[in-house]
DNA sequence: TTAAATTTTCAGTAAATATTGAAAATTAGA
DNA sequence: TCTAATTTTCAATATTTACTGAAAATTTAA
């Protein structure tokens, strides 16, 4: 496989694979695209290299941007703004790790809670049964939220990310 | 907050949350209420409460089956065909982690493979980053799946499981 | 076997999501 | 200041994905 070619079916790839993981496919594959460049890269880049049109461009940048994993550039006597991927495979995956807590556990933790504490002593076999799981899924999501934290945020982080390591 | 309200916003967060994921929403709902659900629940049971047609239950249950957490039932005396979710929470979340690993780490490790094993030695800086990149994606994506297969499969997994919830 | 009950498939349609492109807003050099 | 370069927004459109419902296939009891 020649480079061009290479290059192009890892930014196609990478693309699917975001989209199987809920994440927008022009947005995955600004970031393959970024990934693997050396240098920094303009909108217009971006756009030329992706087919994609601007508006599209400016949009999965910003993500980028929001969830911390690209960088902006500025590049004397050019008024461009131009963009660089973090490129520390591990700093990106626990960075998104964290965004996606943010954004998807919290809101889970949220209803559960609702649920919890509104609701009268439950009755039915079928109501019970709805505590119950509630219950259990509210202890469960706790605990993955717990250890999300140590591992991105916490000094705790440092050691469990080692031993995380030595099982791998 | 009501049973029967508590018990639907449940289910439509769910399915939202199963979106964000990169999991069909019928898909996600169908386990929300087999979840809760004490008794097993026929395909009929499943369209009524959901209010969806018979294909989207037929296929929706068909694949929570392929993902082995939800299981036939049959009653006797009944040709109809019932259905239970598996309801520990550890339990399920673990398959679902393991189908992912084998669906999305898998190509991923295919794709990065190949192109590694059929590249000419890289002569630009452009190449030479994307070669470095590969290497890098390739041996976290190994880290990742290999701490999956250990928590997911081996016998290590326990020990490994044990220290995660001591963290969390 | 036969036929009613049940499950599965899938073409057509609906709904959700992503993308474009041009206008509006912003920025920064002259 | 003005104005050209650049970025951002967003209504319109295209694309993808999900869902329906009825026909076909399968199953099982008699």
């Amino acid at each position: 496989m020649r480079y061009p070619e290479a290059k192009e079916k890892f930014i196609e790839t990478w693309g699917t694979l975001g989209s199987q993981w809920g994440v927008n496919k022009s947005i995955a594959q600004v970031q393959a695209l970024l990934l693997i460049t050396p240098e920094p890269l303009t909108t217009d880049d971006i756009m030329k290299e992706l087919k994609i049109s601007r508006g599209n461009a400016n949009m999965s940048i910003r993500q980028l941007l929001d969830w911390g994993i690209v960088y902006k550039r500025s590049v004397a006597g050019d008024r461009k703004e131009y963009f660089v991927a973090e490129k520390d495979v591990w700093k990106w995956a626990l960075k998104i790790g964290n965004v996606r807590k943010q954004r998807e556990l919290n809101p889970v933790l949220d209803l559960l809670r609702e649920i919890a504490e509104n609701k009268e002593p439950a009755k039915t076999q079928e109501e019970k049964e709805f505590s119950k799981q509630i219950k259990e899924l509210n202890a469960f999501t706790r605990q993955l939220g717990s250890l999300a934290d140590k591992l991105f945020l916490s000094p705790k982080g440092e050691m469990l990310f080692k031993i995380l390591k030595m099982f791998a």
